[in-house]
DNA sequence: TTTAGCACTCAATAAGATTGAATGCTAAGG
DNA sequence: CCTTAGCATTCAATCTTATTGAGTGCTAAA
């Protein structure tokens, strides 16, 4: 389909000042993109496409830069939807490997996300707290104290070590992990420190220090609650004119990065792929562009990319479609593996 | 000890510096620290200590900043050894806490120090190589895969999820982990990557698709290579004037803290303490003030903190020096604790 | 509807002028 | 011999002003 005119001025000028950060005016759009129409015609639809919203001003006589809706139309309608043939190799080598997680696949594939689009890669986990405990190990160590491992029906692992109470027996604390384990395996790890707290009276009765090892448990379970959010290529942003010159704004942003506010606005987006243009609370430069996972025993989690306002969102949506589309993809096929041996059996 | 007058002026041009990041001119000190003799006889002392090569000047008609010689100076003559209040009691409450173990204590000091003195904190734990696997724990998990748990002698513990081979026999996979076992505990990690491969033709007969077995343990095993180096605090260092308006050597400098290269500067100081005064290679600007640390079980590892030549070098120190000091008694007394229980036994 | 032409705006850059905190040096005084 | 007042000098930082050039909007003609 061809463009009107006017969108492709919108779409020039977008992807202008996308490469260059600075405002773009008539001349300029017509020396580099050969436009045949006068400066003056461009100017007219400039300001029709500013009246509409989509374009602003810095100053009264500087050239335009699009604003958020600006960007929002551009995404929506005119991008180019070209994916780079390097992430294509890249994800086809991981995708090949043996041996690997799905939380490593996917985190391998996040990198690939921010080394390609120069943008910081998060992953939003899927949520701890419905998975099942499925496993607690103790295993004694030198200097008296302890390690437990905790693994859930993912094979996520957890472990807290911690020093053993002075006078406690081998058997009572075999005992001990033995009712631990009897009352926990199977459980959501969102019940865990109630179930704990209810096995608590219990421990009493077997070791006399019994609170360390209470808490040394109750500790780890709180690791559980920690979110599952990876960060990746966070020193892109460095590259960023728009924030590289701009001590206080950088770390502003590196500190939201860090912070459970992040979790908020890639979690809350809602549909396949969601793009959140400018309007992150206090941060008018920063946009997220995620995108739904799928993951296997029907998990769901989230990756995203954040970067500037003025992001290439050609380049990050993407790369982010094909990669998610490709992850599911893979995904499907191991579990089809599983099912099919599963009847085998 | 009184101070001779040379030696004062420099300990208050240090310390005014380390303050205001400004040159300081002789004018300034005499209003500042309300000294009893002229500008000019400061001006000649200056002079002095210039032809020494403790200070420096930015320019012909500028304020004297410390050279690192300068600094070296201070910080082994001049300083006051003062230990911030603060500290004291933050570690306190840390170390009365129950269940957790060395290394949670050490982190939790490490994030103390990072926060009292607003520098980027590292802990460099002891060489994992030396220390020997203690168990290898296999969970079965849903979706036909499996994770593999390693803990060390120390409670260091490392994981590793992959999917299962297709048409592995539950016992051929339980026979093979008890070979594994037999063969591997016991083992230093140093040498667990040739043992397995040693292993390597045997798993041959136990499975048919042994490579992606041995693939996922190989490639877990190099995870205990990886330094075990924490950071801290890295964005303290945003607050400090001499980065926060320099986005190039801020990058530079965060990207130093994550690279190995720290670890060399870390490791390589010798003795108690060292400090390392802006001879960072590349960075002129960066120093690390580094505390060897005694550690139960004959282990050795080192806390350092990282941050601006001009850092507050008697905070720093005597903020590391009381918090190894007080970490060293913690970890005799656990020691001892241990060493009574075992007699009794 | 398009566009040439023109007056106007304003950030960015460059060039000069001013300021002020600092120095070094000299010479006088303790 | 050490200290210090006084003075000429230096130079980054700041402010001031001019210049430039890429941009706009508007009008009138094609």
């Amino acid at each position: 389909m061809e463009l009107s005119r006017r969108d492709l001025i919108l779409k020039h000028i977008v992807e202008h000042f996308i490469k260059t950060a600075l405002p773009v005016g008539s001349q300029t759009l017509i020396q580099t993109y050969q436009l045949t129409f006068s400066s003056a015609t461009i100017r007219n639809e400039m300001l029709a496409l500013e009246n509409a919203g989509l374009l602003e001003k810095t100053h009264t006589s500087s050239g335009r830069i699009p604003s958020s809706k600006g960007y929002q139309y551009y995404v929506d309608h005119l991008r180019n939807k070209s994916v780079d043939e390097r992430i294509k190799q890249q994800l086809q080598v991981i995708l090949s490997q043996k041996a690997q997680s799905v939380t490593e696949i996917i985190q391998k594939s996040s990198e690939i996300l921010s080394n390609m689009t120069k943008l910081a890669s998060v992953v939003l986990g899927p949520n701890a707290q419905q998975e099942k405990l499925m496993s607690i190990q103790v295993t004694p160590l030198e200097n008296n104290s302890a390690t437990v491992v905790f693994i859930t029906d993912s094979g996520y692992v957890e472990n807290k070590t911690f020093v053993l109470p002075k006078n406690i027996e081998k058997d009572a604390l075999a005992d001990c992990m033995n009712l631990i384990n009897k009352r926990l395996r199977g459980t959501p790890v969102s019940e865990l420190s109630a179930k704990m707290e209810a096995i608590k009276p219990i421990l009493e009765d077997f070791i006399a220090e019994h609170d360390v090892v209470y808490q040394a448990f109750t500790q780890a379970f709180l690791n559980f609650a920690g979110e599952r959010l990876k960060l990746y290529g966070k020193d892109s942003l460095f590259n960023q004119p728009e924030f590289a010159h701009d001590g206080d704004k950088l770390r502003k942003i590196l500190t939201l990065l860090e912070s459970p506010k992040l979790l908020n606005h890639v979690s809350k987006s809602s549909g396949n792929v969601a793009v959140n243009i400018g309007d992150q609370d206090q941060n008018h430069d920063l946009s997220i562009v995620s995108s739904k996972l799928r993951m296997p025993g029907e998990k769901e989690g989230r990756i995203a990319l954040v970067g500037p306002t003025r992001m290439d969102y050609d380049r990050a949506l993407s790369a982010l479609e094909y990669v998610t589309e490709m992850l599911e993809k893979y995904f499907e096929k191991i579990s089809d593996k599983t099912k099919v041996e599963g009847k085998g059996k």
